[in-house]
DNA sequence: GTCTATATTTGGATAGAC
DNA sequence: GTCTATCCAAATATAGAC
């Protein structure tokens, strides 16, 4: 195994464009960043970068593919187990998203997801299906269950869903452009908590 | 009356740069907007525009400059009164956030606002301030004064203020997004009434 | 795989004629 | 106020030597 896994080390180079457009992209944009700066920074020439991709597009594709890749950790059976929890299953959702918004590399990703989403499609349309869609569903499901055994009130739980997801994506924007700015956050950091507690009042039977 | 105000008719060409400006800028952002495209969809040469303009960030700031303009129509008194209805009063704010949301003009100005909000300084500190702060304390004051004459449960003022705007401004998020690929938003155009529905019942006494 | 050199395009901005 | 012509800088991309 490591054998294999050792056998193409070095140069390298391929990874490291990626890992510095990354950070070119989550803090100019597309357009903001030039393969100029992207190759100067790898410590090559722009000509050398074009040894490893067809152009600039096809790097920064290859940036945002990732950057909607598992968001969550939850699978169908562990929805219904933590759902009859009530509100834990909401604390945990909530922490998750907490995690995300504070990590360094989901930072960055959600800089670039933010900064393209006016100017991409195909960024909008993953927005859309894996930022938005895919949490809509896991908290359906979550609220579904609670409402079966009356944990909670009975309403809509796409809905509610949506009231839930809502403040949380919106306390992530603020914190991070808050952090962009180096202004401190610790006024919010608590926001994830406080949103959990109000909306389970709103919400518990 | 009539006789100044036309007097400086035709040939309105700084106008025209103005509002050609602000739809490029909108769908394009500051980068991606050139001052050739600007001159060309006004229909004259580049170099007419400098005498106008003293370079291209001096028209994207006077396009920026109303961005934030007088959002939402109440004063202190008025703040009071709507208050005392209760429901009424989130269903005005929510109504006066729809309207912008499908407004033509104020829907161009909440793009460039996305577009730029990661890359002007400027354009966050004013969101911080006229977008989020200002809401939030019109909020504020409203929940505080039925919370007086017990209409709705005793909580934090502030954080339910956080919670009932965050979701307005997702669901603009969602909208804007959405009719910028020309999708039907048939499906969003109640979430705000359902956003009102939702929230007092989950505050009313 | 990286370099130098260069082609090509695009964009911001100015000079001077009309 | 607008035009043509032009300049300059920056950026994408390619060719060919090492």
């Amino acid at each position: 195994m490591s054998d294999n896994t050792m056998v193409h080390k070095r140069t390298g180079t391929k990874e490291k464009i990626l890992k510095v457009s990354k950070a070119l992209f989550s803090e100019y944009g597309y357009k903001g960043t030039s393969v100029r700066k992207i190759a100067s920074n790898v410590g090559i020439r722009e000509s050398a970068i074009y040894n490893h991709y067809m152009n600039k597009e096809e790097i920064f594709l290859e940036v945002a593919k990732d950057m909607f890749s598992s968001p969550f950790s939850f699978n169908d059976g562990e929805i219904r187990e933590s759902a009859m929890k009530g509100k834990a299953f909401l604390h945990k959702f909530a922490m998750q998203y907490k995690l995300l918004t504070f990590d360094k590399y989901n930072e960055s990703m959600f800089r670039i997801l933010l900064i393209e989403l006016l100017q991409n499609k195909d960024i909008r349309e993953q927005f859309m299906n894996e930022f938005h869609n895919k949490n809509i569903k896991v908290l359906s499901e979550g609220f579904f269950i609670m409402m079966q055994n009356t944990l909670i009130r009975s309403s809509d739980p796409m809905i509610m869903s949506y009231e839930f997801l809502s403040t949380l994506f919106y306390i992530r924007l603020q914190i991070t452009l808050m952090r962009y700015d180096s202004i401190s956050t610790t006024s919010l950091s608590t926001q994830f908590e406080k949103h959990v507690d109000f909306f389970w009042e709103s919400i518990k039977s």
